[in-house]
DNA sequence: CCCGGTTTGGTGATATTGTCACCGTCTGCA
DNA sequence: TGCAGACGGTGACAATATCACCAAACCGGG
């Protein structure tokens, strides 16, 4: 598939955009511009608010927080399909943030100019749903992000995260290093959770890769959240 | 002052909206009703989403978020001159939250029905700078509070509450099970804390009262917050 | 292949914070 | 006046964070 097969008509391939009338479909497609993102690349952050609004058409953005104290904490993800508008955000507010967007895998997205997406807004009343439905997702996600900060057990996050980052597989390739950022805690807390999780017979660790064995017990202590 | 002299006229005691066109304000002026809430009434919770965007005149709205667990944790605040976008939010999303909202004080807003707002906000370009930057600062807001939660010392955060709380004052009518719910925290928690404030001297302590006495060294202790 | 630096993960000691189970005092009010 | 509820204090203990290390695995260059 040549990129011009699966960008040019990208709007299509968003569930939220699919009841824009054809003009403003029209217009969406026309004054876009596909970027190319290569992983790793910091999108947004501190010092670095981007000129466009981007719609996600393939690959995972990693917003996070970094704190000044040098701690992390990943916030939400960015998937394809999605909008980001942090990014909109971040144009609109006079306050400087700390959050960074980082390109978890190669990603592609459609760019859309300040001034289009403003007219967008005006024209659509679908474009406007799909906006706020975006913002609305992002604040309760936020939400839950607090309360499961102050609230909830480590052990219980911990194995929520799992199975979230499992994605149906049974492997994960990732570090203790990285699980604490998910969870904005000190990697030696994973460690020390991830060997109580294999003592019992949950998962299995490798270097950089942890193994679920028991999907159903990681479940049963996740439990109750979202 | 009658209620007439402070509220046909109240778009203007928005600076938010200064901008607006005289057709916008007038529109928004004659669809809008006048509520009055009292002291205490959750304004909207789980299972209680509102018809209407508010437009805050008078008084102060807490957010918080309440967990299944039974905890509690202040989210932000909503002041005169503010508008309620998480009622707008929830009511476009398809999400079931658990923040709720809570009159701090006697309320007087303006009552906007949803499909004015929806109009607003496609005619005019001021309303919806307005709308995104109030989006934006509960976004940024927000990440703040998650980096607080996650990373902040207790002492540091509760410092930084105390001079928050004073507004200028050297008196806080408070209570430490109010302050524990500030901090999403436990009332044991705060005891301890303002008893150690107390013995250095930063503060002096009543039975639902906190009076500040060195808040230079307070300041000097929440130091980079915000 | 070996070497040396880096990444990853393990561990104990200690500090901080949260939880639990109480207690006494104060306050408002029937 | 008496009493229920609100308010705050306290000790013991559990959970989590921090700090200071260490060892093994990996990786790239020579």
């Amino acid at each position: 598939m040549t990129p011009t097969d699966m960008t040019v008509d990208w709007v299509n391939r968003f569930p939220g955009l699919a009841r824009l009338k054809p003009e403003t479909r029209a217009l969406l497609q026309s004054r876009s511009r596909i970027v190319e993102v290569e992983v790793g690349t910091m999108i947004f952050g501190p010092g670095k608010s981007p000129e466009h609004m981007l719609f996600l058409l393939d690959g995972s953005v990693r917003v996070q927080q970094v704190s000044e104290t040098g701690h992390e904490i990943v916030l939400y993800r960015l998937q394809a399909g999605q909008s980001c508008v942090l990014t909109t955000a971040c144009l609109l507010a006079y306050d400087d943030y700390s959050a960074e967007g980082i390109a978890e895998t190669p990603v592609q997205a459609a760019a859309v100019p300040r001034d289009v997406f403003d007219d967008l807004v005006a024209q659509s009343k679908s474009f406007r749903d799909f906006v706020f439905a975006a913002f609305s997702k992002r604040l309760t996600d936020l939400f839950l992000i607090v309360d499961e900060v102050a609230f909830q057990r480590i052990d219980v996050r911990l194995a929520h995260k799992l199975i979230g980052l499992a994605e149906g597989q049974n492997s994960i390739a990732t570090t203790h290093q990285k699980l604490s950022v998910e969870l904005g805690t000190a990697r030696e807390v994973i460690s020390r959770q991830l060997q109580e999780f294999q003592r019992r017979g949950w998962v299995e660790q490798g270097r950089g890769v942890v193994r679920i064995i028991a999907r159903d017990k990681l479940a049963q202590l996740a439990g109750h959240i979202s």
